[in-house]
Formats: structure tokens, C-alpha cells, sequence
RNA sequence: UGAGGUGUAGCGCAGUUUGGUAGCGCGCUUGGUUAGGGACCAAGAGGUCGUGGGUUCAAGUCCCGUCACCUCAACCA
């Protein structure tokens, strides 16, 4: 172990992606253990990533309307079992807290593990006319949920999220902001993740507990199963009727609203890690990066080459890329690996001979190619190689996407399929029994319907499809 | 909840079979030489061996209890 290096510990990438996955979490100081198992402590090179996904979701928010806003911690439990279906689903991984100020609480207050219940019971509250709607709210926060396993940013005990949720007058509009809110999370996942990603309708089993309709969005990951990145639910009236969300319609009936919610959590910056990363650690898409570029100094002592580097600094950064100048006394080797495990999407070297000839060398982390590049004009040069890296990312997680995903017309083949990591297409009659034989089976699980269905049989009773199926093994 | 495993320096570990001075690598500190893919030399700092009890002249090591964590299985809007 004394003199084994980084790259060696995780060179195995596909065969040991768990343990490379955690190795790389743990080792890029994105993250540590908290003391409380299953949390974990965000650290500042992992939390610039929220910072930077926070952001660029605010933007897309706001130009649609919707407002942020903030609501308790603690939910009463009396909330929670309003609905029944919510409660069912949720109540095996709630935290409560029984005592408070010394005392044993009259009533058990659980810790938030999603806010439909407190929000509901605002909503109710707000809510009194049809010219009131529709409601579209956001709320950033932290939720938890009592996970037996789990795994840095993938599955933890307490995680960040935003969580947004929106009342309506009609069916219809519910359903479309539904859907809208979908595109807008694709549309995010591919601009700033370089992730490309594949949504639809879920089936029963795998949807919301309270929800009519739940949409997610499910990104392959490295190893070729299938990480749900992001979800938005149709709730119907379930939510308006267990909390009284009514309002008074312009033909002056009392009706019950339509809600919706959406949320997509810290679980994204695992997604990144999986879709992007390789054996040299991270590769962060530039939009999200905290840091884009870092200047690597070489021979630093040397005449003019620091004054090279910060005045190369000062440029990128007038420019809006977010730079690091590495002028600490570690090698430059040492640097060079640094950095590269941390991701960053640019390196930049900058040694005498370079100055002599008015260059510097430009290393992408995508590819690992490195070009020489003019001093006069490096800033234009770097942000026009970030945009090309982000390209680079986003074609070939699709290409990769695409050539994995197969179509099978038998168990057999569906298991071979996920067996060889791919994502599986196939029929499907539409029964649980049918679900549950796949899940058996192939420990693979239904991840969204196709939008179409193009099937005959189901692959697995063999009886006429009603849907075409994407199955997949998933974390 | 079932099975297995691990607790010794900040991190990773050896030492336990056969009881006898607390060790190694990395990291850290100080000084120097270096620098285009994880540099080198020298000198340092740092440990009630998870925890409670027992056996013994003597326990990291043997015995009994206990706690924590990890892996697999199960579970997982």
C-alpha cells in the first residue's frame, strides 16, 4: 500500500465501480463520513458542485415562475398519516423526535423525509380563489430518510434538495407542468451535467407513495445501471383532499386543486461522478465545476514565470472562468494528478520555455490531450475548449447510452442484457406479477415507460403488451 | 433481521498463533536541494492498542462481557 499511487488503487474502474466510486468521493475531499451513520459531511470542493447545480436550477425556475420559499423542519406526525398511501411509503424510514425541551411531546414530530404534508397545509391556507392559481413554489433543504444502506451522495440517511411544488385549477395543467417540469430537468441534465438522460412515465410499483402519475429521469452510469437522477409526480387531488386545498372557481363551486411536485437531490453530483468519471478520478462537467481551469506553474522560481501565471489568472478570471493558480511547493507531477483526480475540466501549464515562446500548454481532462495555445488570447482559447469539453462529455455519455441500450423479447435475453449492463427495452403486459418476475429474475426493475409502445408481447408472459418497458439494474 | 469481518499515531496497516521495551509506510513540522507526470536529503512531533472486567510477576497478545463500524444477504418515495 506504502507506495501504491492513486491510479493504481483504482485502476480496476470496471470491475470494482463501487469501491473506485466511494475511493474517489472520499479521496477528492468532496465529502467525509458524519458521525451519525448513513450522513455524510459535504465538504467544500463537493458542496461548490450544489452550489453550482443550485444556480443554474434557480435561473431555470424563476424564468418559469416559480418562487423560492421555506418551510419547517418538523412535521407533526399527524401530517404524515393524513394520506394513506404517503404515510404507507414512508413511514418505515421517518426519524421522529419524541422528546423536546426535556419533555416528552404530546405528539410525535417526525423530520421531514419530503414536505407534501407541511406544504399541503399552507397551501390550504393561501389558497381561497381560482385567481390564486396556480401556486408554483420551490423549496431548498435538507430531508431525511432512515436508509438502511447506504452510499455517499447515492443514498444517504440526510440529503439536499430542492423540492418543488405547484397547485392547479385543472387536471390538465397539473399534468402539463408535470411534464414541462420534466423537460426543463433533461434540458438542465444535458446543458450543465453533460449527462444525457432518459425519461418517462414510471410504472406503479416504482412511483411516489400518494402520487397518480410519477416521471423520473434515469442516467446510465459507468457500469451500465441506472441511476435515478430526478423525479416529478402528478398528484392528482390525493394531497388537495387530505389537506383541503380548495378554491372557489370562476362558475363559483368549490373545487379541489391539483398538485404537483418535482425534486431532484444532491444524488446528482453522485450521477456526475458515474457518468463521467474514469481511473484517474473525477471528470466534472465545466458548467458545474467549481473550479474550470487551474494554472501549474513550472519551475515557478524561475524569472517572470510567476508574474506570468497571476497575470494569466487575473485574465480567465475578468474572462468568468473560474481559475485556481496551484503555486504551492508540490511538484508539478503531483499537481498534475491532483488536479486531474479533482476534475477540472482545463489545466493550464506555464514554465520558462513557454514564456520564451509566448505560450502555455492547454491539458483537457476529457480526452487527457494537451495542445499548445498563444499567451495573447488564452482566456478566449480556454472558455471556447470548456464549451467543447462539455460537447465532448454530453456525445459521448449519449453514445455510450445508446449503444448500450438492447431489445429483448425473452427473459432470457433481458437478463444476458442487464447482465452486460445494459439498459433493456421490452414488452410488457402491464400485470405486477410480470414486474415482480423480472425484479426475480433479473434483479432488474422497470425504469420508465417508452413514450410509445412498440412491443407485441410481454417478455415475460408472453400475453400482448400494453407498454414498451425500459428495464434496468439500478442503484 | 441473518451470516461473516474489523477496531493499534491524522490515514492505511504489521504485531496477537507461542504474553516480555509500541512498530512500518504515507501524511504532518523544520531546514536545504529540486521542478515539463505523484522529487530527494537530513532532523523532528505524534499512540491510556474501541471499551469494561478477569487470569498473570508481566496483557496490544490469553479468557468473559460490551460498544462501534464494514461487507454480503434482506430492506430501500
Amino acid at each position: 500500500m506504502a507506495k501504491e499511487t492513486y491510479v493504481e488503487q483504482i485502476a480496476d474502474i470496471e470491475t470494482d465501480f463501487p469501491q473506485w466510486y466511494t475511493d474517489v468521493v472520499l479521496k477528492t475531499k468532496l465529502v467525509d463520513y458524519g458521525p451519525v451513520k448513513g450522513t455524510m459531511v459535504i465538504r467544500p470542493y463537493g458542496y461548490a458542485i450544489w452550489e453550482n447545480i443550485r444556480r443554474e436550477l434557480d435561473a431555470r425556475f424563476q424564468a418559469l415562475g416559480i418562487q423560492n420559499a421555506y418551510f419547517p423542519l418538523l412535521i407533526p406526525m399527524s401530517f404524515m398519516t393524513k394520506e394513506a398511501e404517503h404515510v404507507e411509503g414512508f413511514a418505515p424510514e421517518v426519524a421522529v423526535v419524541t422528546h423536546a425541551g426535556g419533555e416528552k411531546l404530546a405528539e410525535p414530530l417526525c423530520i421531514r423525509p419530503t414536505s407534501e404534508t407541511i406544504i399541503g397545509s399552507m397551501y390550504s391556507k393561501w389558497i381561497q380563489s381560482y385567481r390564486d392559481l396556480p401556486v408554483r413554489m420551490n423549496q431548498w433543504a435538507n430531508v431525511m430518510r432512515w436508509e438502511k444502506t447506504t452510499r455517499p451522495f447515492l443514498r444517504t440517511s440526510e440529503f439536499l434538495w430542492q423540492e418543488g411544488h405547484t397547485v392547479h385549477a385543472t387536471a390538465e395543467e397539473a399534468m402539463r407542468a408535470t411534464l414541462q417540469m420534466m423537460d426543463v430537468y433533461e434540458e438542465f441534465a444535458k446543458t450543465c451535467l453533460a449527462m444525457p438522460v432518459l425519461t418517462g412515465r414510471k410504472t406503479e410499483k416504482e412511483k411516489f407513495a400518494g402520487a397518480e402519475a410519477t416521471f423520473g429521469m434515469e442516467a446510465m452510469m459507468h457500469d451500465g445501471k441506472s441511476l435515478q437522477a430526478g423525479t416529478t409526480h402528478y398528484l392528482g387531488q390525493n394531497f388537495a383532499k387530505a389537506f383541503d386545498i380548495k378554491f372557489l372557481d370562476s362558475d363559483g363551486v368549490q373545487k379541489y386543486g391539483y398538485t404537483t411536485s418535482f425534486g431532484v437531490s444532491t444524488r446528482l453530483i453522485g450521477a456526475i461522478i458515474m457518468t463521467h468519471g474514469d481511473a484517474r478520478g473525477l471528470v466534472l462537467p465545466p458548467v458545474v465545476a467549481p473550479v474550470q481551469a487551474v494554472i501549474v506553474p513550472i519551475a515557478a522560481k524561475k524569472e517572470g514565470v510567476a508574474e506570468a501565471c497571476r497575470a494569466l489568472k487575473e485574465r480567465l478570471a475578468a474572462r468568468g472562468v473560474r481559475v485556481v493558480l496551484d503555486d504551492s511547493e508540490n511538484s508539478p507531477g503531483w499537481k498534475f494528478n491532483e488536479w486531474e483526480m479533482k476534475g477540472v475540466p482545463v489545466r493550464i501549464e506555464l514554465g520558462p520555455r513557454d514564456l520564451q515562446a509566448g505560450k502555455c500548454l492547454l491539458a483537457r481532462r476529457d480526452t487527457l490531450e494537451k495542445s499548445e495555445c498563444a499567451l495573447d488570447g488564452a482566456e478566449d482559447a480556454v472558455a471556447s475548449l470548456l464549451d467543447e469539453i462539455s460537447r465532448t462529455m454530453y456525445e459521448r455519455a449519449a453514445a455510450r447510452m445508446d449503444r448500450r441500450t438492447v431489445t429483448a423479447d425473452s427473459l432470457d435475453a433481458l437478463l444476458k442484457g442487464v447482465e452486460g449492463g445494459n439498459f433493456v427495452r421490452a414488452g410488457w403486459c402491464g400485470c405486477r406479477a410480470c414486474e415482480d418476475k423480472v425484479k426475480e429474475f433479473a434483479q432488474a426493475t422497470a425504469r420508465v415507460f417508452e413514450r410509445e409502445n412498440t412491443a407485441e408481447t410481454c417478455v415475460v408472459c408472453g400475453k400482448a403488451a400494453t407498454a414498451t418497458v425500459i428495464f434496468a439494474r439500478a442503484y
